[in-house]
DNA sequence: AAAATTAGTTTACAGATGTAAACTATATGT
DNA sequence: ACATATAGTTTACATCTGTAAACTAATTTT
């Protein structure tokens, strides 16, 4: 039935792990926001599905804490999501949605400018 | 815990509702794509639960079947969505899932070029 | 009028998800 | 060595979802 993905709570160690590389589970629930914040255990649990999904290693440091590492490059996960969001809102259109940015006002002209120009800049 | 929103099946209806405007339990049967495709009685609950969150409104026509018509926007949802996605992998940020855009080469030079013409020949 | 359809509602049920405790084995601190 | 903490794993459990059947009352069709 479902698609079997990084779900909500698991994403939020991902994106900590992400950012920080390499953490141990203390690492982890100390870092997650106070919006996150999260039981020990229940960490463990997130990581152990994680683990199990291959999204996440676990390393074994010798003489110290083994720490949890991101097994997928957030940029291949950001891809699939971008998709998967424009398939769903927007018909996979991506006009359709920079439109609907404009329209919202989540996009002005100035921002469209300064990526033109910086695109320009790099090739 | 959850955040009590229209599901992905729901969303299926909302969108032929919206496209299509008010339409009868038996037109949503048929309109709903091959890989949407549902049994009636599975589209019957799902408009149920629409109704029962105020997405939808059944619409009592004398002499013929009932039509669903939706309740909310489909641009306060879009909204919505936009900025939840937007929270949720760019922390807010538009500029940042605009680079991404393009770098995933989701958007092109040509793409911005054109929108940015189209803002200006509208103010 | 009898049969079929509709509309609304309730019930069912498996899998996903968020949250967390418990249990086991191993490692570490004191 | 003993107490404690880790790591891995299992179990628990309520809610959410997708899917669909069943039941009731009203309406329509034949």
């Amino acid at each position: 039935m479902k698609k079997y993905e990084i779900t909500d709570a698991e994403l939020e160690i991902m994106k900590l792990l992400w950012e920080k590389g390499e953490l141990t589970l203390n690492e982890i629930v100390e870092n997650l926001s106070k919006k996150e914040k999260k039981n020990k255990s229940t960490v463990k649990t997130l990581l152990y599905r994680l683990i199990e999904k291959k999204s996440v290693k676990s390393i074994i440091n010798k003489k110290k804490e083994n720490t949890y590492r991101a097994e997928i490059e957030k940029e291949k996960y950001l891809k699939k999501e971008n998709e998967s969001f424009l398939e769903k809102l927007y018909n996979g259109s991506t006009n359709k949605l920079l439109l609907n940015f404009v329209e919202e006002k989540k996009i002005t002209k100035k921002d469209l400018e300064d990526l033109l120009n910086l695109i320009e800049s790099e090739d």
